[in-house]
RNA sequence: GCGGGUGUAGCUCAGGUGGUUAGAGCGCCAGAUUGUGAUUCUGGAAGUCGGGGGUUCAAGUCCCCUCACUCGCCCCA
C-alpha cells in the first residue's frame, strides 16, 4: 500500500472535521435529553455478537462485517464467529436476556451507538454509522399506548436537533397480513416485501412483480393494490380498509390498533404522521405497528427514522417471551444530508475559551498558574507551549476561534491582560476575578 | 454482487487531433515585520499524472487489465 493509498478515504466510513464533529455532540446530547424526559436509560452493550445472534431472525443474507484477530490460526475451530452488529434491536433483545433479572420490566433504554452494514455506499447510505435506538420490552404484554408515545419521542428528538420536518408514516403488520390472509394469499412475507417497493417501482411494478413471484391473479392484485394506496392522516383510514370487504381475525385486530394509534396521533399537525398501508419494512421481526420517517422535503431520501413492534426477539435463548416496541433515528444519514444541504453551521474548531500566550520572559511558573487558576474557574484553557512571536499566536487563537487570549506579565508582580480577539479591545485583568463582559 | 461516472500538488481544477523540464488558484512554510492577528510584496516546499501492462522514436493524452472513490440497483437508519 502506498503512502497515498494509506490517506485515501474508505467509503462508506465517514469522519468529521472538529467544528461538525462538535455539532454532532451537541446534537447526541439533545436527543440523550429528550430521551430521558421520557425515563429511558442508557446502555452501551459490546459492539460484537456471536453471528448466529445476529442471524436469529432469519434474514442471512445480511451484509455483516466478521472479526478475527490477525494471528488467529486458520485450523483452530474453538473461537466462535463474532461479528458487528449491524443495528441494535436484536442485540439489545440479547443483552436484556442475559440480564432479565437484574433489570425491571418494562424496560425502557435508549442506546446511541456506531452500527456497521456491509452494503454498497451511496447518498445516505453507509458502512459505518450512528443509530439512536428507543426501545421498551417487556416479558408481559406491551399496552398499545406505547405504539403512540414512540413515534412522539422520535419526533421531538428529530425536532430538538432542528432537522424537521419529518413524515412518519405508520401501518400495522397485522392489517397487511390479516388482510392477504383473507385474501388467501399465504406467502405475506413475500407479497409485504414487494408492496413495500410501490413507491418506487409503481403499481405496476408492484402488479408484475406479484404475477410473477407469488402467482397472483388480476383480482388479487387488485385488492392488494386497492389496500396499498390508502393513506390518511386520521383515524377515518380504518373505514376506507373495511370497506374494500375483504375480512379475517387477524385484520380487525390490527385495524383496532391503528385505529387507537392513529387516533392518539390526531392531536398533531396534519402530515407529521400519516397512516399508510403501503409501508411494510423490510425486516422480518416487525407483528404489529411499524414506523418509517422521512424528511418531508425530500421524498426520495431514504427512511431517516424506523420502527415497530415485535412479539419475540429472542427467541429460544431463553424460555420466557419478550415483546417490545421501539423505533431507529438515524443519525449519521440525517447528518450527512442536512450537511450536504448546507443546513449545518460548522461549530468552534476548539473548545477552548482562553488561550494563554507565551509571554517573552514571563516566568514558566506564573504562565502555568494563570492557566490553572483560570481552568479552575471553569474556563477552559489552553497554553501556547511555543516561544513563537505574537503575530503566530494571536494567529492561531483567531482561526481556532479562541475568544481570549491571555497575556501574564513578563515578569513576576506585573500586570495581566487579556484581549477580546474579535473586538481586538485589550485590557488589564487579573485571573483571579475577571469575568468576560 | 450488478451497472454508469470519475481518478493530475494538501484542496479545487487546467493540460485541442500523442511531442522538450506537467501548470494555475487557494492553502502551507519562511521573510519583509526582533512581540499584537488585516492587506500587500518576495521567496520556498510539495506530483511514482491511482496502479500494472501494451502500442509508439515519443504516453498525463491511445488500447487492455486492475484498484479506489462516487452515483444507482438489491437492501436498509
Amino acid at each position: 500500500m502506498t503512502p497515498k493509498e494509506k490517506l485515501r478515504p474508505i467509503s462508506g466510513f465517514p469522519e468529521l472535521l472538529p467544528e461538525y464533529r462538535m455539532v454532532e455532540l451537541e446534537w447526541i446530547d439533545k436527543l440523550r435529553s429528550v430521551f430521558e424526559s421520557y425515563g429511558f436509560a442508557s446502555i452501551e452493550p459490546r459492539t460484537v455478537e456471536p453471528v448466529e445472534v445476529l442471524l436469529k431472525q432469519g434474514d442471512t443474507d445480511k451484509e455483516i462485517y466478521t472479526i478475527g484477530r490477525l494471528m488467529a490460526d486458520p485450523s483452530d475451530k474453538a473461537e466462535p464467529t463474532y461479528a458487528l452488529h449491524y443495528d441494535m434491536t436484536v442485540p439489545m433483545a440479547r443483552y436484556v436476556a442475559a440480564n432479565m433479572n437484574d433489570l425491571t420490566f418494562p424496560f425502557k433504554r435508549y442506546q446511541i451507538q456506531k452500527a456497521w452494514r456491509g452494503e454498497r455506499p451511496q447518498d445516505g447510505r453507509f458502512r459505518e454509522f450512528l443509530q439512536c435506538d428507543v426501545d421498551v420490552v417487556d416479558t408481559r404484554e406491551i399496552p398499545l399506548h406505547f405504539d403512540a408515545e414512540i413515534p412522539v419521542i422520535m419526533h421531538e428528538a428529530v425536532e430538538a436537533i432542528g432537522a424537521g420536518p419529518l413524515t412518519t408514516k405508520i401501518n400495522n403488520r397485522k392489517v397487511l397480513e390479516g388482510y392477504y390472509a383473507g385474501l388467501g394469499i399465504t406467502d405475506a412475507g413475500n407479497a409485504i416485501r414487494i408492496i413495500d417497493k410501490l413507491d418506487k417501482i409503481g403499481a405496476k411494478g408492484v402488479g408484475t412483480m406479484l404475477t410473477e413471484e407469488l402467482g397472483l391473479d388480476g383480482a388479487t392484485i387488485e385488492k392488494v393494490l386497492g389496500l396499498a394506496e390508502i393513506q390518511g392522516n386520521d383515524a377515518s383510514v380504518v373505514q376506507r380498509v373495511k370497506a374494500l370487504g375483504v375480512t379475517s381475525e387477524l385484520l380487525e385486530q390490527g385495524l383496532e390498533e391503528l385505529h387507537f394509534v392513529m387516533r392518539e396521533l390526531e392531536r398533531f399537525p396534519e402530515g407529521a404522521f400519516v397512516a399508510d398501508l403501503s409501508i411494510a419494512r423490510g425486516l422480518a421481526y416487525y407483528t404489529g405497528t411499524v414506523y418509517e420517517a422521512k424528511f418531508a422535503d425530500f421524498p426520495d431520501f431514504p427512511t431517516v427514522c424506523g420502527g415497530g413492534r415485535y412479539d419475540n426477539l429472542v427467541g429460544d435463548l431463553v424460555s420466557k417471551r419478550l415483546p417490545g416496541i421501539g423505533i431507529s433515528i438515524g443519525l449519521t444519514r440525517i447528518f450527512a444530508k442536512l450537511m450536504r444541504e448546507g443546513r449545518i453551521e460548522a461549530g468552534r474548531k476548539a473548545p477552548t475559551d482562553i488561550l494563554v500566550a507565551h509571554t517573552r520572559g514571563a516566568p514558566y511558573d506564573l504562565v502555568r498558574e494563570t492557566a490553572h487558576t483560570l481552568r479552575s474557574r471553569g474556563f477552559k484553557v489552553e497554553q501556547y507551549h511555543e516561544d513563537r512571536k505574537l503575530n503566530a499566536q494571536l494567529k492561531y487563537a483567531g482561526e481556532k476561534g479562541i475568544p481570549w487570549v491571555w497575556f501574564p506579565p513578563s515578569e513576576e508582580g506585573g500586570e495581566h491582560q487579556v484581549k477580546n480577539s474579535a473586538s481586538r479591545d485589550q485590557v488589564a485583568a487579573d485571573p483571579a476575578t475577571w469575568m468576560p463582559e
